[in-house]
DNA sequence: GATAGTAATGAGAATCTTGTTCATCGAGCG
DNA sequence: CGCTCGATGAACAAGATTCTCATTACTATC
């Protein structure tokens, strides 16, 4: 749809990475990781590489349109840079995913680094937790 | 010498797991990778297997007796558990690694995940910025 | 202090994730 | 339409961490 996004950031468009933001777009989860774009992929039966699927990711990333997470363990996760900061929090159990802001937080931090006279250019914060969703294997007793 | 904190954890007190703690407490820098830690045990004489660095500080991490941190990029670093639970701000230039504590942020983390229905269990905070110290070999401008 | 039973170790191979190489392909431009 | 250079795909490579399995060494017991 938007190519516009990809020739502002320099970005030739080609049909990998067209269906690659496609993917970040319509995606439930909106946090995917690089294998898991690679499966959509495969699945809408387009003939495109693992390999490339880093590479374009890692451009996104480099040229502000996606942003990179590691949420928990090993593997990556990407989102689609829609505009506004956000922090995470994840759900041990199954996984889920909640994002949040909180400006009282966020001026803490810039406190914090100054006190500390550091100049602060970027943060990772991620929450990990039991969540109380339906759907949770484990729900922790009420 | 505190082979006591092995026998609680029930761990055998083997020469390995004595040295790699040994190295944990009179580590300068406080935050070690295991490449590291089996670097200086290389350095000391022993003759101790990677592989055996990163089982122990497995176990280490399931006993309590340090946590692991992923500040940045692909390596994990391991400190010793001393009691007090903190966060870190890292150096974007010279790596530099210093502690914080901050009761507010603590708080307001706790309330953002009642908020969103999760029970909060841990957190991973890291601040990246660029610190204004002597032997930082690209000081921001004053 | 010697002994048996079991857990720990070392060496190397394996795995998992991500990046690189290089020959081929295609987007963008005239 | 054809050129040029960036983009792609396949295979390979690299880095971090874990696993396998034969050997070793704690610890409890005698
Ligand atoms: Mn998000
Ligand atoms: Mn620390
Ligand atoms: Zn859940
Ligand atoms: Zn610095």
């Amino acid at each position: 749809m938007e190519t516009s996004n990809l020739k502002k950031a320099g970005l030739k468009v080609t049909l990998p990475r067209m269906k690659i933001l496609e993917i970040l777009e319509q995606s439930e989860t909106r946090h995917l990781t690089a294998e898991a774009i690679y499966r959509e992929l495969l699945d809408s039966g387009e003939e495109i590489g693992l390999a490339t699927v880093y590479r374009v990711l890692t451009q996104f990333e480099a040229a502000g349109l996606v942003c990179r997470l590691h949420l928990e363990g090993n593997q990556a996760v990407f989102e689609l840079e829609r505009g506004g900061h956000h922090d995470h929090i994840v759900c041990n159990q199954c996984g889920r995913v909640e994002e949040f802001y909180d400006e009282t937080i966020e001026q803490r931090q810039q406190r914090i680094a100054a006190d500390h006279g550091f100049s602060i250019r970027d943060h990772a914060l991620v929450l990990y937790g039991d969540c109380s969703d339906e759907s949770c294997p484990r729900r922790p007793a009420s």
